[in-house]
DNA sequence: CACTAGTGCAA
DNA sequence: TATTGCACTAGTG
């Protein structure tokens, strides 16, 4: 047995004792052997501590912790009624990750390669144009240097950072292009060379040469609320909303022989939300197949008319957002152009109309100060220890933390426990299909061009029917040769 | 090289 | 004065 031994062994135990940590704490943000033994076990190990030689303790002590921790964890999720999230969502799912990272997703570089010189082009006349404005040249990607040059030509709202510095932030940006050219340039500018570092030079980079396909790291115990996340490269934040960012999408190809299907979850955080305030008016909506964008702007707006629907459908769909996350008057105002007074009518005939969730709104907040946490409808935890905090900034935000956990971590549930059974069941028909990413309410699957009708069937029955609720899940799905003609 | 600040991409 | 993430560049020490 050599020395290395121990530290190899531990590599599967240690995903089970990361797992329940995150489990039994998701608000922390450390899951390494160490921190976990600092937290659970009250003792440190010897290689962190200075004067200790780590050659010799770390993997034997690392093991020997870690089998410690299992026992001590073991029993805290046994108390936090836990292992049901444990064993029958977190568990299955470790595989499938490990898997969806293996197999990696196709990249055609060309593509990139030819929006990159597109951008490029771009970038350099708008550089000259902003030069020419600004009076002097200057680093258009320092926020300094920028809030600089805006001050010596006036060109300002008086908004800081929080360090006191200039802002030039989008929402800055966008107010001063009324009045000005040199915003309306730097917009354009900031646009195209965020696409251009974040994706288009930094995603080629990161193609395996074994491989010719970009693996990423998916993350099962970071987020507080349950959900992934996916680092080196962050595939979960692959542009769609401009048309250079379409391009970037669409840069992420099917392989020969296969197309792209993107299967989502249709407004599953708003349907979750009927379900668990119970909401009789919103769950109606969703149980006759309404539209409840447009159902919340005939019952805030008084729209009657489908014309007057869809005028008002927008600000609608904002309102059903603001009311989830709690973000108030002010915040709906800003987002939507409405006065404050006038946001605020709004969001009171929003709670005349859905009683149920005014009620879950206010209900809330004094169930988790009894409890400490708030749970999805699976039992999964976020602890809110701010709850009771005497700052007011902070215990407003742990309201909304609690308002919002439940649902975006119901929702990350259902789509956890939905990719486990999409395997088996891929599995099951001996379908060529595999599940190449998850983004949230998203499944991306690669599928043999032959077998897209079985696959399609297969994962809409799946992921529709993963759990039962109050209201309808319904999946969308898209096939396309790339990502950008898959998205439904 | 490690760190923070500011910004912006996604659901 | 919106939830959850990750990553880029500038700038500091």
């Amino acid at each position: 047995m050599t020395a290395f031994a121990p530290a190899i062994r531990l590599e599967g135990v240690e995903e089970d004792v990361m797992l329940s940590a995150y489990l039994v704490d998701p608000n922390r943000t450390n899951y390494r052997v160490p921190e976990i033994a600092r937290e659970h076990l009250g003792i440190e190990l010897a290689s962190e501590i200075a004067g200790i030689d780590p050659d010799d303790a770390r993997a034997l002590q690392a093991a020997d912790f870690t089998f410690q921790l299992a026992a001590v964890l073991r029993s805290k999720l046994a108390g936090l009624e836990l292992e049901e999230v444990y064993t029958g969502i977190e568990l299955p799912l470790v595989e499938i990750l490990f898997e969806m990272e293996q197999i990696g997703v196709r990249v055609d570089i060309a593509q990139l390669h030819e929006a990159g010189i597109e951008i490029d082009r771009e970038v350099g006349r708008l550089t000259g144009q902003i030069y020419g404005l600004a009076g002097q040249e200057f680093n258009i990607n320092s926020t300094i240097q920028l809030g600089e040059v805006f001050e010596k030509l006036n060109i300002e709202t008086g908004k800081k950072t929080k360090t006191g510095r200039v802002s030039t932030s989008f929402d800055v940006l966008e107010e001063l292009a009324a009045k000005y050219e040199l915003p309306k340039k730097i917009m354009e500018y900031r646009e195209l060379s965020k696409l251009k570092s974040t994706y288009v030079d930094a995603l080629p980079r990161l193609i395996s040469p074994r491989t010719g396909r970009i693996h990423t790291t998916l993350n099962q115990a970071v987020a507080a609320t349950g959900r992934l996340s996916s680092t080196n490269p962050n595939l979960q934040n692959i542009p769609i909303r401009t048309e250079m960012g379409r391009r970037i999408r669409a840069a992420f190809v099917a392989s020969p022989g296969f197309v792209m299907m993107s299967a989502d979850y249709s407004q599953i955080e708003l349907r979750i939300f009927a379900h668990i305030t119970g909401d009789p008016v919103m769950t109606q909506a969703f149980q006759s197949g309404e539209d409840v964008h447009a159902s919340t702007a005939r019952a805030v707006f008084g729209a009657k008319t489908p014309e007057q629907e869809s005028e008002y459908r927008r600000v609608a769909k904002i309102v059903n957002f603001a009311i989830a996350y709690d973000i108030g008057p002010f915040g709906l105002a800003q987002r939507t152009g409405l006065s404050r007074a006038e946001a605020r009518k709004v969001i009171d005939n929003y709670y005349q109309t859905y009683t149920g969730v005014r009620h879950y709104m206010e209900e809330t907040p004094n169930l988790v100060r009894k409890s400490g946490l708030v749970r999805t409808i699976f039992g999964r935890i976020r602890p809110i220890p701010d709850i009771g905090n005497r700052n007011h900034n902070l215990r407003a935000r742990a309201e909304r933390e609690a308002i919002n956990a439940p649902i975006q971590g119901t929702a990350a549930d259902l789509v956890k426990i939905a990719m486990v059974r999409v395997y088996h069941r891929l599995l099951k028909e001996k379908l060529g299909a595999r599940m190449i990413m998850q983004v949230h309410d998203e499944l991306l699957l690669e599928v043999p061009e032959a077998e897209v009708e079985k696959t399609s069937r297969a994962v809409r029955e799946e992921m529709e029917s993963v759990h039962e609720l109050t209201v309808p899940l319904v999946v969308d799905i898209g096939i396309g040769k790339n990502w950008m003609e898959a998205k439904p």
